[in-house]
DNA sequence: CTGGGGAAGGGGCCC
DNA sequence: TGGGCCCCTTCCCCA
């Protein structure tokens, strides 16, 4: 008996040492994975706070984009007819400058700015500034309180504010900078036209007629990535071309290369001597609106598309703009001036021919950090002016943006290798269908095509077009203008094809055989038709009872015939 | 009703 | 800026 009370006696401590090692290894188990834990959340907590900044910047650079929008499309609703304004430079150069130094120019008669003296914005942390030169005259005054007009603005980000700062006062050198940077809370000031004169010496030989009672303000507002009055890399103009002589290209500042030191990328091949540094101004000046910069000299051809077309058109021409170059144009033309250059970018909205862009949206991929000299960035980025321009504006800008950023980087590559070469002939490949051609402006144009881009808009309907041509042809359908006749018969067409392309009626003539049969047919695209019969091809099924045609028209009255529901 | 040809309207785009 | 060519679409007519 007292031996079982001792060998209980010894089970129980031997449990109890192995329970208190039991509770031991638990504790020390717990307390393992609760420091492990704790590192975690650690982590993540940290990783919330990270993100979380992340995401106030984000909203707040959001924020500031539509607040700067708003303001944009507020200035250009409520912009007095009388104004006349030469601004929205918004980061047109991102993309066309990548990385290294921006230059902007120093106003020739800035005394407080030696000649030597560059002004180098230094992007290379890629830090963003942007810059925006606004002329406009006193007029605005009605569209703010005190003269301030909403057109002028000042974007920032981040750190650039402090860049920009340190720019305008170290430049400065403590006087009065060269132009007027204003934030957007700042009281407004009266401005003169002197602000325009200090500025530069050319443009009062753009600037004429100027009255005292103008105010004009010069805003500039450090780009993206790039200043306004960046140099253009191959010293042209806006498009790529270089100005003629007597073209309206203003060369902004001292031309003098001792004033100016630009940034140059690799496309400096093409520079002459004379450095430009040039900032093209496209100025558009509806025929009722008074300037006070008086640079439309003839508001008779006030056509504003002809306007239009001699600024984006014509930029390798000889061709005298009633132009002040400063920026990229501001276009506002509504009411009785027929067609309409607007700015934005408008896509391609065929139906049946925007194929390639179709084709491209399906492949694009999204490079954001891709450059592209195309001035098609400045489609994207300008303020929309035309309240013609539907909602589908956002959906075409998604587009162009994947359009240019995922062909971007080809086209500076192709462009930049075209540069380099001397040659005169075919420099500008296009970085859609690598067609060469011998002008930038050339280009541009031609990548309208792919890029499905209509700038000019009929104010009559809602068709729009890549070429100007192609608008002035359309507007005959308004109009009813037919001028040309037949002299065989009394049929009048509003195309010289449309009448040329009858006469083989007159004539007998039938160009276009089959090969299948011995068929002719006096248009292309009736044998086209026609061949369908020999292929069998038909197309067009109706959706309720599957009966295939050879043509839509003949699908469409199949289903209002049989189908009367639909 | 369907299929097919003739002809015109109108836009794209190059030169 | 316009000419010119090409293309697609649409309408009309007829078998």
């Amino acid at each position: 008996m007292a031996n079982c009370v001792v060998f209980h006696t010894q089970i129980a401590s031997v449990m109890e040492v192995l329970a208190n090692a039991a509770v031991a290894e638990i504790c020390k188990l717990v307390d393992d994975d609760y420091a492990v834990f704790r590192l975690e959340i650690t982590q993540s907590q940290k990783e919330n706070r990270g993100l979380r900044r992340k995401l106030q910047l984000l909203e707040l650079k959001v924020a500031r984009d539509r607040a700067e929008r708003t303001m944009r499309e507020r200035v250009v609703a409520s912009r007095p007819s009388s104004v006349k304004i030469l601004d929205q430079y918004r980061e047109m150069a991102r993309g066309h400058l990548t990385g290294g130094r921006r230059s902007f120019v120093k106003p020739v008669r800035d005394n407080t700015w030696r000649d030597d003296q560059p002004i180098t914005v230094d992007e290379g942390s890629g830090t963003s500034t942007q810059q925006v030169m606004v002329i406009e005259s006193a007029d605005g005054e009605s569209a703010g309180p005190g003269g301030s007009s909403p057109v002028k603005q000042e974007r920032t980000e981040g750190e650039d504010l402090q860049q920009i700062r340190n720019i305008q006062t170290g430049v400065a050198a403590g006087v009065a900078p060269p132009v007027a940077t204003k934030d957007l809370t700042a009281s407004p000031q009266p401005r003169t036209k002197r602000n325009i004169t200090e500025n530069s010496g050319t443009m009062n030989e753009v600037l004429k007629s100027e009255t005292d009672t103008e105010t004009l303000i010069v805003t500039q507002r450090l780009l993206h990535t790039g200043s306004v009055l960046r140099s253009d890399p191959e010293g042209l103009g806006p498009l790529g071309c270089p100005p003629a002589p007597g073209s309206e290209y203003l060369l902004y500042g001292n031309p003098s290369p001792r004033t100016v030191h630009s940034h140059r990328d690799s496309c400096d091949a093409l520079e002459t001597g004379n450095d430009p540094s040039c900032s093209y101004t496209t100025e558009i000046e509806p025929g009722n609106i008074s300037l006070g910069l008086e640079t439309q000299n003839d508001l008779s051809r006030g056509n504003l598309n002809q306007y239009s077309s001699s600024v984006y058109s014509e930029g390798c021409l000889d061709k005298k703009g009633e132009v002040i170059v400063v920026d990229e144009v501001t276009v506002k033309v509504e009411g009785n001036a027929p067609p309409t250059w607007n700015v934005d970018c408008h896509l391609g909205d065929r139906h049946s021919q925007g194929r390639d862009l179709l084709d491209y949206r399906g492949s694009l991929g999204t490079n954001l950090n891709v450059a592209t000299h195309s001035p098609l960035h400045a489609f994207r980025d300008r303020v929309p002016v035309s309240t013609t321009m539907g909602p589908s504006d956002s959906h075409d800008s998604i587009v162009f943006d994947q359009v240019l950023n995922s062909k971007g980087q080809k086209a500076k590559a192709q462009a930049v290798g075209a540069t380099s070469d001397n040659s005169n002939e075919k420099q500008f490949l296009c970085m859609f269908c690598n067609k060469g051609f011998s002008c930038l402006q050339k280009l541009e144009i031609h990548q309208m095509v792919h890029t499905g881009m209509k700038p000019f808009s009929c104010t009559q309907c809602h068709m729009r077009f890549s070429h100007s041509s192609s608008l002035k042809r359309h507007q005959r359908v308004h109009t009813g203008v037919k001028p040309f006749s037949c002299t065989q018969c009394h049929m009048r067409f509003a195309q010289a094809g449309d009448l040329k392309r009858h006469q083989r009626v007159h004539t007998g003539e039938k160009p276009y055989s089959c090969t299948q049969c011995h068929m002719r047919f006096a248009q292309a695209g009736n044998l086209k038709m026609h061949l369908k019969v020999h292929t069998g091809e038909r197309p067009f099924a109706c959706m309720d009872c599957g009966k295939r045609f050879s043509e839509r028209s003949y699908l469409m009255i199949h289903q209002q015939k049989n189908h009367s529901t639909l």
